[in-house]
DNA sequence: CTTCTATGGGACATCAAAGTATCATATGGG
DNA sequence: CCCATATGATACTTTGATGTCCCATAGAAG
């Protein structure tokens, strides 16, 4: 199925506006494959267009994540499964979580909470099953976890990490760090 | 000592820059708490207060850096101190690594390569020491660092994390990930 | 073939931020 | 007190991106 022309330009944005958050509109467009003034006949405004595309990415990444962490597994091959899915979507995060314009507007704050939520019960998770060590704050369970998969993602693109290599590399590195792996399974 | 104007306005540049990339000039100069034409006295133009802002940061994390590493130390010891020290310049550390602008200037490419030049050296003797698997990529042995100071850095400055925390927690993550310590030592 | 819709491209208007110029004022040394 | 230097404040110009408009055209549908 072809994509719409407003997907592709909401795919451009996210791609071009990740890699340099001063993009013109000439640069998103041209990167669309568009014309500047098609992109003004799907998009009201500047602003318009990054509030769509910031709730379009909450969206995606619900999308991704919920299926996975709903169904009965435990808290580690869910997690598991949810870095191997996000990583390719390692934009959409990075604005999902960490956009501090649009402050304000509820419906952003509202998609971000509910991503956000989704990973602290999955942090909850892997602390009652004793994966993650009680004395570690949630936030940080979190915060590592988001920053690991972006990181993942950008390293991918600058080509410093094979694509398929990054999810263990996450994986291992998150629940046990840099050194020899505790349990090297999968 | 009192801080000279211009550093006032690097500082504030850097700190404003990193929460919001499109910041205006006059947020900025509010921010260093001088008046926007004291900006165009000491800097001839955005363009060169953010080159000299961000070789302002590279200098700043190369005499943060390079004591630590020249000294006798095992890489872990070092690996500790330099946590330690570079937490809380996260911003300066951000802008060092992680600024895709300023592509071409020569100056700035330098600054950069002269920092991530002395991550990769300590990363190669983690694994000497066996403390870092060999079979994890050195680019993500830099990357997953730079990247969990900054994560650090900015967890601090949401309120999420207690800033005496927060260097234990990167190094016990990047260790030996979130699960309990295997070496709980300092 | 005709019509409807979406698009590309370019000309133009508008606006916000960058950049310039000037004056009054403070501060510190002589 | 007087001068030099740095600054705050404000008004002004310039610039570059945003936003608007229009027209020719391609393709799909009738």
């Amino acid at each position: 199925m072809k994509l719409t022309t407003r997907d592709r330009i909401i795919a451009a944005a996210i791609q071009t506006l990740a890699s340099n958050p001063v993009s013109t509109l000439d640069e998103i467009a041209e990167a669309a494959g568009v014309g500047r003034a098609t992109l003004y006949r799907h998009f009201e405004s500047r602003k318009a267009l990054i509030k769509e595309m910031i709730t379009d990415a909450g969206q995606k990444m619900e999308v991704a994540i919920l299926p996975i962490l709903t169904c009965p597994l435990s808290a580690e091959k869910k997690l598991a499964k949810l870095v191997r899915a996000i990583i390719p979507m390692g934009a959409s995060l990075h604005f999902t979580v960490y956009e501090p314009l649009h402050h304000d507007d509820p419906e952003v704050i509202e998609g971000h909470d509910k991503v956000i939520g989704q990973f602290k019960d999955l942090c909850r998770g892997l602390k009652t099953e004793g994966i993650a060590s009680p004395d570690v704050p949630e936030a940080w369970l979190v915060a590592s976890l988001d920053m690991m998969i972006f990181t993942a993602w950008e390293s991918i693109r600058r080509g410093d990490i094979a694509a398929n290599d990054a999810p263990d590399l996450v994986l291992r590195t998150y629940l046990s760090g840099i050194g020899a792996a505790r349990n090297p399974q999968s």
